[in-house]
DNA sequence: GGCATTCTGGACTGTATGGTACAGAACTAT
DNA sequence: ATAGTTCTGTACCATACAGTCCAGAATGCC
């Protein structure tokens, strides 16, 4: 009927996206967000509403992709193999990242669950998702034979979203790849039990 | 020589610290700290500097605290023991605890790593304090043979200190006494190899 | 080509922020 | 008592912020 967008939404969203994760919601102006999306305020807040709407889409982004990322390794066999090359790749993600990013979810958790309401059942949807995925590889695992008959997926599954929590956190404040390895090591050794 | 101090800096510097720890770095204004601490802002800034340095400051007392009760906690045998207890202590802070805070030095990590690099140095060396204590609790006591001749305190210590940041994330977002029970359980298995 | 509709850029607004300045009160030493 | 020093509360400042508005440009439809 009228003039068309001149942007690609997708795109701009993760471009969004990656300032909020980078600097984090508070420190993220919205011109930040003008910038890096190469929109103006108008068309920032006609496509994706205020800046709070805006964070909470770059957390769905953020988490499909991750949720995406995680199945995929997951077809790998045996299940230790798959959580090996999960933890291997936020390693080299954390040592040869550009900045200190740390997970966007553990972000917005550390920074917002204890205000913001709307962010706060976000996060925990995104978490509670990664969980599943978890637990329910770890459950077929189980029936393949590759998990201890006494293995509790749905325990394990837990322990690994808060983990890898950890291991990022952690490793924000410190990427040395030998401490990264020796905190992986530690975790897959949990799934022998 | 004059007028002494109308307030003790220790319980000032107290109640800016729980309140950044509350509410972050950046959404903590000075307003916020001077009702918090009963200060006026010439007090403040006479007492502990500018907001950053108050921050730091607040951090070094928030760390003080943790070492002196990791260090109580590790005083009981065998070690599995004194871990059950930091573990069982957080979950009960986080389930009981007023508000979702998380830990502090997690939620600073996660919020200024990026861009503070004073704040960064600061919580670098916490985490690198505790991780210290962990792994000379553990020397103690695998030659106290509490653990396996195979057992690498180090890399124990790492997983310990990165595992409960994952425990107090997660807990920040998801406050379930059974999920974090799950999760502290599978930790202390990983003490077994 | 002209009209209607939608997009875009920039200017604008009210508010909240961190930090400072200053005047007066309170206290010690003499 | 008084002089000198330090503390305290408030008013203040410049800035940065999120969000709104409007005029004009660009497009599709007839």
């Amino acid at each position: 009927m009228a003039r068309p967008r001149e942007f690609d939404p997708d795109t701009a969203l993760d471009r969004a996206m990656q300032v909020f994760w980078a600097r984090g919601y508070e420190a993220t102006s919205l011109d930040d967000l003008c910038e890096a999306t190469g929109l103006s305020r108008s068309s920032l807040y006609a496509a994706f509403g205020d800046k709070r709407d805006l964070l909470l889409q770059s957390l769905d982004l953020y988490s499909d992709r991750g949720a995406a990322r995680f199945m995929a390794a997951l077809a790998l066999r045996p299940i230790r193999k798959a959580l090996r090359k999960i933890l291997d790749e936020f390693i080299d993600q954390i040592v040869a990242g550009p900045g200190r990013r740390g997970c966007f979810v553990g972000n917005c958790v550390a920074e917002l669950a204890g205000g913001n309401r709307e962010a706060l059942v976000r996060v925990r949807r995104i978490l509670a998702r990664n969980e599943a995925i978890f637990r329910e590889a770890l459950a077929q695992a189980k029936r393949r034979g590759e998990l201890s008959p006494a293995a509790d997926p749905a325990a394990l599954a837990r322990f690994i979203t808060a983990g890898l929590q950890g291991l990022r956190l952690f490793g924000k404040a410190n990427p040395d790849r030998a401490a990264l390895d020796d905190i992986a090591a530690v975790m897959l050794r949990c799934l022998h039990a």
